[in-house]
DNA sequence: TCTGGGGTCCTAGGACCC
DNA sequence: TCTGGGGTCCTAGGACCC
């Protein structure tokens, strides 16, 4: 866990020679529905969130290809879906709808992901174990992490990385697509280039002739909006924003502009660590749109008692609590408050959270959510010492503040230092 | 095409402190 | 008394990611 800040890694992350590999599974949780259920195996199918089976409302979470064929897409209302892709079933009953274009729906299982993402991940660690004793792991979602396995060197990059490919298929049945690159941004973007089931090598001098042509939103942190901005600006491809003068970006998009253009530049200094605790943990839904208080109230308690209980099987103190309030046609309003030191509270919470909302009482909603902020987990962190302690549950409120001011020091100051050795 | 759920980081203004 | 500079914390919103 420490690895990230050995003297060694330092010295390693100067270095041009760093071997990161970005692991990308395929439709995840299409593949992990087929894992369990093999007649799915080749059939257009979708997995939906917000969705019960049976029903039309959720958006699409993962649709597999053959379900893209048919024009279904991530985050696409499943309403939509079904009108590009209609369900099996209701094919076979139909006469005007043909059965072999039609496909199958599932609703997301996240439990059973999850069971399948540690033994991606088991395959994973000992993988980077057995070819780098010094090499990092870090899980950036459920179906996807950031390896660096320097130690292997560029003229076993390939091999490495095929043979990990070969071992998650073999052992756990789902494929990855990965891509290695000299660094993070750049593997990710070597590993969506060929999807699925996909591998693709960039070594360090290929890194800027590989990006070039790309356009701009494949880089990780272009989305949509900033996309569309530099297409005002002239700018579409890689190349370009490459080209483009940084100033001008950072005066347009602020301290984003620079990292944008490091990272079409292929320059991403950033180290792979170990992911931390959470900042935050939060619950939402959404309803049918409607105002009535009492609806309102009862889902927001129910998001509450779902949060505070993620929380404390985390054993994480919060210190903000807050509401969310989407009001149609998409108004998206939030609200804190703040206590005087971290607890773990959940009548509080529910409390806070009421009284948050009620400045919306009369307004109709369409989503909403609980989240607790500012996390404190001194509790846990010492959980060895609480045998020292006089006993009380909770820790003094100044000793973990301090703490919490502490970390966030330190992430701060990293961070500053890996911006000024990126110009 | 009227949009699910769980996150992270950044920005900007205001309160407050010294 | 009408005004400097530095710093932290808080809140709200926005962009982005998977």
């Amino acid at each position: 866990m420490a690895g990230g800040t050995l003297p060694v890694r330092d010295g390693r992350e100067q270095s041009r020679d760093r071997v990161v590999c970005h692991v990308d599974m395929d439709c995840f949780y299409a593949a992990c529905e087929r894992l369990r259920e093999p007649a799915l195996a080749g059939e257009p199918l979708v997995v939906g969130m917000g969705y019960e089976t049976g029903a039309d409302v959720g958006a699409v979470a993962t649709a597999s290809y053959e379900a893209r064929a048919f024009g279904v897409e991530s985050a696409m209302p499943i309403s939509e879906a079904l009108e590009r892709l209609p369900r099996k079933r209701t094919a076979a009953r139909e006469d005007d709808l043909d059965v072999s274009e039609a496909g199958f729906y599932r609703s997301v299982d996240m439990a059973y992901y999850e069971s399948v993402s540690e033994a991606v991940d088991e395959v994973v660690e000992r993988a980077v174990a057995d070819a780098d004793p010094e090499g990092v792991v870090r899980s950036v979602s459920i179906d996807e992490a950031y390896l660096d396995v320097s130690a292997v060197g560029w003229e076993r990059a390939r091999e490495f990385a095929a043979d990990l490919r070969a071992d998650v298929e073999a052992e756990v049945g789902v494929t990855a697509s990965v891509g290695v690159a000299p660094n993070m941004s750049a593997a990710k973007v070597a590993s969506d280039a060929d999807k699925p089931d996909g591998l693709v090598v960039v070594p360090p001098d290929e890194v800027r002739a590989f990006l070039a042509d790309r356009p701009v939103g494949e880089l990780h942190g272009v989305g949509p909006v900033t996309a569309d901005r530099l297409a005002e600006m002239g700018i579409e491809t890689a190349a370009d924003l490459a080209s483009a003068d940084p100033d001008d970006l950072e005066s347009t998009f602020g301290s984003r502009g620079r990292q944008i253009h490091r990272h079409a530049r292929g320059i991403d200094r950033r180290e792979v660590e170990p992911v931390g605790k959470p900042k935050s943990i939060s619950s939402e839904k959404a309803l049918s749109v409607t105002d009535d208080g009492t609806t309102k109230r009862e889902v927001l308690k129910r998001l509450a008692g779902e949060v505070t209980e993620r929380a404390s099987g985390k054993g994480a103190l919060y210190k903000t609590i807050g509401v969310k309030v989407v009001r149609p046609p998409f108004d998206v309003n939030t609200r804190a408050r703040s206590l005087s030191g971290p607890v773990d509270d959940p009548g509080l919470v529910e409390e806070i959270a009421l009284d948050l909302l009620g400045e919306f009482s009369d307004d109709r909603v369409r989503k909403l959510g609980v989240r607790v902020s500012n996390l404190d987990f001194a509790e846990t962190d010492q959980a060895s010492l609480d045998s020292w302690d006089s006993g009380s549950g909770q820790s003094g409120e100044t000793g973990s503040s301090r703490a919490g001011r502490r970390t966030r020091d330190r992430r701060g100051r990293g961070q500053t230092t890996f911006g000024d050795f990126d110009e």
